[in-house]
DNA sequence: AAATATTGTTAGACTAGTCTAACTTATTAT
DNA sequence: ATAATAAGTTAGACTAGTCTAACAATATTT
């Protein structure tokens, strides 16, 4: 069985290297980054992990998951996610609470807690971000995502996912007056610098084509 | 911040100092036996936490919590007890099965949670072994609690706990046809051993008195 | 009270995970 | 294509938690 520590560094591989877009692989430098740990410590990791064949690597290289390596990563992705919904759906947590709590969850060893909590919550598909659980077999189905910087002057839409879930980013959101299933309109667009005008329950904001990007809506 | 390591300490000697009547002090090997560690391995233990005076202890002397570390062990004890009762009442697990994930939930670090899983359980008095959970402020009040072997023939009574917590006599128990809330009545008690011939749901069984001193009911 | 048994302690070693400081390889810019 | 910068690696050290083996103190038995 893993330790935490490895558990995390799986994890930071898996979104390291399927969250962004055609990106496969990732460096040493970078996981030491988001592991907030130094890069000596990294290496000393994966050397391990390559040990037990989880990932490939090789020296002076890149570093990729290994399909067991991989399965594992999701199982923890998988965990996160539901106990993110838990807190936010049946304990009140808000939207930028959640994740770190879910950080301690999600090491919690047991296939029968997983199960029963998925059920519990009736087989949710998507975490309070908007981002896909993983189903018992590991398969997520992505679903085709736009973001609001995409939509047509003149149309409303529906908020159910954040494309950045640090906490400064969610508490701007919720500061626009905006949530999960909050409904945006969108009232004008600057050609200029892609800026738009949106109204949220009547309110108007002028927010950024960096910030629209970030908003994923149906 | 404590160590998972040592939270498990100080609940070792919460259980072995406050379980037994009268009893407030344990020793080195009685430690390291219920942790399943060598007795060198508590020894080391027992000096980082007198460190921290987190309890008293003397070189070849007995074993105390002091007032930081038994509220520190209550808090562990509180938590444990609701997390046991939630996966009892929502997740549906046997009341066997409860203990040892428990064992995990217990450290998560998250005041909040606590208090929001309390409020949702709708702050039970009693976790499915029938052991008090602790309030928020570390009071444990204490039920006077009758045995099964004490109750007069003839009587009938409910199943509200039991002493022995091991998987083994809870199994024990469900042959018998028992499980919290169960009612049983007292057909006849033999005075010469004290064993007892109950009756649970119409269905009769001939018991120790051993055993009937392990239930508690009211 | 001496012998024996139990209980507790110390010293030294090991693993996991981390660090710093020095070094090596690869990439980029002039 | 060489110098500068970035990325990655190694060696050695530290902490927490564990072990074994040897030793010391205390308790029990005869």
């Amino acid at each position: 069985m893993l330790t935490q520590t490895e558990e995390n560094y799986l994890k930071a591989l898996f979104t390291l290297t399927e969250t962004e877009e055609g990106k496969t692989e990732a460096g040493t430098n970078e996981l030491a980054a988001v592991l907030n740990v130094k890069p000596a410590t990294a290496n000393d990791m994966l050397k391990k992990l390559k040990e037990k064949k989880l990932i490939s690597y090789e020296k002076y290289g890149k570093i990729s998951l290994m399909a067991a390596g991989r399965k594992l990563a999701v199982e923890i992705v998988r965990k996160h996610r539901l106990w993110e919904t838990f807190l936010y759906e049946k304990l009140e947590f808000t939207w930028d609470e959640v994740h770190e709590v879910a950080e301690q969850l999600e090491h919690i060893h047991s296939p029968k807690l997983i199960e029963k909590l998925e059920k519990f919550l009736d087989y949710p598909q998507l975490d309070p971000h908007g981002d896909v659980i993983p189903n018992a077999k590991g398969e997520m189905k992505m679903p085709v995502r736009k973001t609001l910087a995409q939509l047509p002057v003149g149309k409303t839409c529906k908020l159910v996912a954040v494309k950045d879930n640090s906490a400064s980013f969610l508490q701007y959101v919720v500061q626009v007056g905006l949530g999960l299933s909050s409904k945006i309109k969108v009232v004008t667009r600057q050609s200029f610098d892609g800026s738009l005008e949106i109204e949220v329950n009547g309110r108007r904001s002028s927010v950024s084509q960096k910030f629209a990007e970030n908003l994923y809506v149906v």
